[in-house]
DNA sequence: ACAATATTGTCAATTTATTAACGCACATTT
DNA sequence: AAATGTGCGTTAATAAATTGACAATATTGT
């Protein structure tokens, strides 16, 4: 059993993925599952699940596999989803907006405030909405101490204002904005950086329509029989 | 000078990283810069800035650097960005109508029609939009030919559309759908899965914050913004 | 014009990630 | 209860990605 502060982000990023097909699978009424069917099933190696389950901990048995309920609470346990995070909303355009009804119904953290420059326009469109200005940043935070930042703001505001939450104790970023942030290295940074995602995709589409791209966005892959 | 049709999808993912810095640089007004400084201003190695530029051809220059304008446009050019690929959106709710007007200004896509299930609702909200019902969609790809679909629809529905999109000619997803889309591998597929985002940064939040109060002393590796 | 300096492109070394192999424990069958 | 098969956890092997090193070649300054 490994260690658990020296896991590769690459593994990290496969675990909220793994979560989500063992939530289908309770859901469909599956109650254990061997590391070979779930490879199959997500298009991936038996030997790869394996060794990122084994990163956090032994859950499987032998000649079982793995228990679906029991896995997935690991899981949300070593994503820490039962903890819930207090995050704040800087900027609540479109995007904003569509984010924060996502946001409620989402695990492990919890929207407690938006904030805009210009709130009052917000609030007579959505009056469910309860946006604060900008102005009142500084006391809200000092008072209910958010420690997650949904960044959704034009970039020419996103580091001077990413640089004022840091003074203000925000440790994690969602960044939206269209730039990439400079910030201690402490503080966490998950940037959405759409139009890269949409540049990327637009290359895959147009090499593949010519040849195609060595370790391309191909949703299957060939799975060994080895094990 | 290396082949064009071999190059890694990491290599492929900092491109438009690349073009973003390179389109900053050319507002600044500078003209030239070196891998080095490059490499600073963005957090890398030089040397991966070479190599990965060298995947698709020489640009710059030995003692001299390379040219800041030449070189976004090779990378324009390589991300084809100077195409524009008609694209349709099926499901245009919140996130949908966000990303509409972020999808107007985007380079290398042009969004050509948004289709609901209930599009008289929609219409009726937001008058700009011509949102036509999903059952005119056969009719519209048939004489408009979309190469790629923006889906945001609710997960029960997106293997379904995305292989009834598949089969009227789509060849690439901007999958805003909580699932992974099972599909022929010649399709590409650019997940945004945003629920997976917000965890990778929870988990990488909770983490930081643990290390540092047992004095953990290494560097973090949280995101690709380390300086 | 020529030496000194800068910086690329490429290849080699290193590090990281993925895949395969295998022994052992447990489950299942007879 | 013994025999057989399954499938985990772990270690080893392979593959991929990143970083380092350096010859080649341009620029810059005198």
């Amino acid at each position: 059993m490994k260690q658990n502060d020296s896991v590769s982000l690459l593994v990290v990023r496969r675990l909220p993925r793994y979560y989500r097909f063992l939530t289908e699978l309770k859901k469909s009424g599956i109650v254990r599952i061997s590391s070979k069917e779930l490879a199959r099933r997500m298009g991936l190696t038996a030997s790869q699940i394996r060794q990122d389950l084994n990163c956090f901990g032994g859950f499987g048995q032998q000649g079982y596999g793995y228990n679906v309920d029991q896995l997935s609470d690991e899981i949300e346990r070593i994503l820490f989803l039962d903890v819930s995070m207090p995050a704040i909303m800087i900027g609540v355009g479109n995007l904003g907006r569509a984010l924060s009804s996502f946001l409620y119904e989402a695990k492990g953290i919890k929207l407690i405030g938006l904030f805009d420059k210009n709130p009052k326009h917000i609030t007579e469109l959505n009056p469910d909405l309860n946006v604060m200005g900008i102005t009142k940043l500084d006391e809200f935070c000092a008072e209910h101490k958010p420690q997650i930042a949904i960044l959704c703001i034009p970039s020419e505001h996103a580091q001077q204002m990413a640089s004022r939450l840091v003074s203000l104790g925000i440790k994690g970023f969602w960044n939206f904005s269209h730039v990439d942030l400079h910030l201690d290295p402490s503080i966490c940074v998950e940037n959405v950086h759409l139009g890269d995602s949409l540049m990327t995709l637009g290359f895959n589409v147009h090499t593949q329509l010519k040849d195609v791209v060595r370790g391309g966005e191909s949703t299957e892959k060939t799975d060994s029989n080895a094990d």
